[in-house]
Order: structure tokens, then C-alpha cells, then sequence
DNA sequence: GTCTATAATCAGATAGAC
DNA sequence: GTCTATCTGATTATAGAC
């Protein structure tokens, strides 16, 4: 996806009404899809006329993947690579860690993220087939040389990634169910650091990987 | 849920149409999500006029409720009890086996309930709270008893839930990022045989689960 | 029960004054 | 750049003939 290139030749004011339709944009995709998400919500959301989200992004769809488009900026930029010689129970630790954490922190742009994947990422196809894969191909070496080091169990480095990524981002997607279970209306700090807690805890056993 | 009472008073004719609009609706939610489903579409789907879809539902709302209505129903069918003198570890299997099936073969019906709970489960609220905190504190109460009695290690029962939950979803809701990722246009039998291989072996080990 | 035609409304987008 | 008023087409839903 494109940097959103923050020109200093934009005005002030220009900046900070994007920033304004891009946050109100992303709770009104978030909480209605892209179909049932209403630019007339968005603007009153924003605090201004319709004609002036209009002004700013041109139609509906330019403001959605405007949205994602951020979303997916954000993503690439938050986890780090990891190498060869990292030691395997520390990176995946941090990397379960952080990945839960913009879970929690980012929860509107994981949830717009979801839903766009279920109805088969209309918007980003191309962009997936490209980045996704190189992202995931440089882990799986990774993984299969620890492997081959005797450093890990003999597990799927594919199945591990995809577990890390489906636990993680439930916390985000299911939000309101597991409110419900534990009875909150929000969950904290604390919940997290739990959750972080067990999730490192099974995976790192279940990958029997040998604790530095 | 309501039942979807097959009464033998209604006509053949009738619940044929029923099922071809509601299959068709499924097909739709899924695709654009409530609000982006058109009853066009749904009607040209199921291969009927629009006007008689609206005879049989008489509103969007009410066709999207019947779509969750099966849906809720066949999930609390789908999976049986469990007992605190079952072996701990052919029953956790077994959930995952089954969970995980369910997902392939009702992946539809998985990710219209992800975009519903994403959107904070706006059409069935009430029943959350009632079915799924009878149906967890039932498994709970036995995990429970399992870690007294050694048989499980030291894994906090909710968390073992909720990964067993995301990680079985997943293969559903990301189902386009994996074929992606795995080249494939479709996932079949073996791939989901060894993703269930790969899930069953972490979660057992990852909680020292005694196999038997 | 089925279907065509149409009403009523809604929503995305724009024109044009300021 | 901003905003009100408005256009245009799409969409849900219904009326009413068969």
C-alpha cells in the first residue's frame, strides 16, 4: 500500500479534517461493514458537512481503502524481522506479546481487517499475494532452521504462524463475547497481560522450545 | 433460539422456497454483510422474484435473524458434553477434531457469526449471554476438576477455550489469505486433516495433557 | 402463492453560493 | 476550503393483477 505521505505543503487544517474523516471512517466501517457503513454517520462522526468529507475523498470506496490502507501501513511497520540466530523462545514470546498488544491497542483496525479477509478481500487482493507471502516465507525459514538446530519441536512453522495470528487477533474480533463472559464492559491491562500470559505459556510448551 | 419448527402442516412448496432464500441469504451475508446484502441479489440467487422473497420474509431484518437463527441452532447441536470422568486428552482432541470440521463444512454460517460478533452481536445480544455462559462454565467446571486431579497441567480453562475457539475459526474467517498463502484456489480434506494434526499436537502438549 | 409494476425512501454524490 | 440545497440512482418494500 502506499505511504501516506504527510506533505508539508498540506495545510494544517487539511490534515487534521483527513485525520478526523480517517478516525470517524474507521468506527462507522468498523461497526457496519463497508455496505452498511453511511457517509452522512461518517460526517456527523467528524463533525462536518457530508459535502466536506466528499471534498476530501471523493467517494465511499476512495475512503475505505484509504482506511485500510492505514491499516495495513500500520501492520508492516509493527513487527520487526526476526533472524536465525534471535533466540526462538525470547522472539516468539515478544512477537505473541506484540502481536496481542496491537490487538488491544489497534481493535477498530483489526476488526475492518477481518471482515475485509471473510469476504475475500475485495479490496487488497493483489496487495496480499505480494506481501503477506514474503512475510510469512522469511518466518517459515527461520522456524525450519530452528527446527533443524534441534531448537524447536517438530511442529509446522505454517500451523504455528496461523495459531499466533488466530489467538491474537481474537481478542480484537470477539471482544464483546468474551465481555460478556468475564462480565466487563471493557477489557484492561490486566485481562491482556493474562491472556499474553497463558497464550506463551501453551505455545512455547506445545512447541516444546527450549526456555533461554 | 427459536426452533425452525419443520411443522408437517406447511405446505412442500413453502419450505423448499424457505430454504433456497435462505441459502441464497447466506450466500449474500456473507459476501457484503448485513449491510451491504441486497435482496436483489438474494432474490436472483434463489432464483425467485424479489416480491416473493418478501412474502416469506417480510423484511431484510427478519431474513438476516432467520440466517442467524440456523446458525446459532446448528452450532449448539453440533458439539456434545463433556464429563469430569472422560480422559482429558481424547476429549480435548475430539472438540478440536469437531470444531475444526465444523468450520469447513459450515464456513459460511462461521463467518457470518464473526461479522456479527464483530459488530458488537447487535442482532442477538440477549441470547449471548444466556446460551454461551451455560455452555462455558459447563467445560470450565470440568477443566477445573481435570487440573485438581493432575491431569492437565497448570493452564488457566478460559484461555485454553478461547484458543481452541480462535484457532478452529480461523480456517474459516481467513480461508482467502490461506489459499493465498498455500496457493491453492480451495482448501480440502488433507489440508484441514493436517492443520487439525498440528492444532491437536500443540494444545495437548502445551498443556501437558497425560495422552492416554 | 406468484409475479410485474410502482411507490416511497434513502444514500452517494455534486452544484454552486459564500 | 466550506457549506446548503439538490440531483440522481439505487433499494426496500408493497399494491394489486393473475
Amino acid at each position: 500500500m502506499k505511504n501516506n505521505k504527510p506533505r508539508t505543503s498540506l495545510r494544517a487544517s487539511r490534515q487534521v479534517n483527513e485525520q478526523k474523516i480517517l478516525q470517524a471512517a474507521e468506527r462507522e466501517f468498523e461497526a457496519h461493514g463497508y455496505g452498511g457503513a453511511r457517509m452522512q454517520r461518517i460526517a456527523d462522526l467528524a463533525g462536518l458537512p457530508k459535502a466536506n468529507v466528499h471534498y476530501y475523498f471523493p467517494n465511499k470506496q476512495d475512503l475505505y481503502i484509504a482506511v485500510l490502507s492505514g491499516i495495513v501501513d500500520l501492520w508492516n511497520s509493527a513487527f520487526g524481522d526476526i533472524h536465525v540466530d534471535d533466540d526462538p523462545a525470547a522472539m516468539i514470546e515478544s512477537y505473541i506479546r506484540a502481536k496481542l498488544r496491537y490487538s488491544q491497542q489497534n481493535a477498530r483496525a483489526a476488526r475492518i481487517f477481518t471482515m475485509e479477509m471473510i469476504q475475500g478481500a475485495p479490496h487488497l487482493h493483489d496487495y496480499l499475494t505480494d506481501v503477506t507471502n514474503k512475510w510469512i516465507e522469511q518466518r517459515v525459514a527461520v522456524l525450519n532452521a530452528w527446527k533443524e538446530q534441534g531448537k524447536v519441536g517438530e511442529i509446522d512453522p505454517y500451523h504455528l504462524i496461523f495459531m499466533i495470528w488466530s489467538t491474537t487477533q481474537y481478542y480484537a474480533d470477539y471482544h464483546a463475547q468474551i465481555a460478556l463472559i468475564f462480565e466487563k464492559s471493557v477489557l484492561d491491562e490486566t485481562d491482556f497481560e493474562q491472556f499474553a500470559n497463558s497464550l506463551v505459556d501453551i505455545i512455547l510448551t506445545g512447541c516444546r522450545i527450549n526456555k533461554s
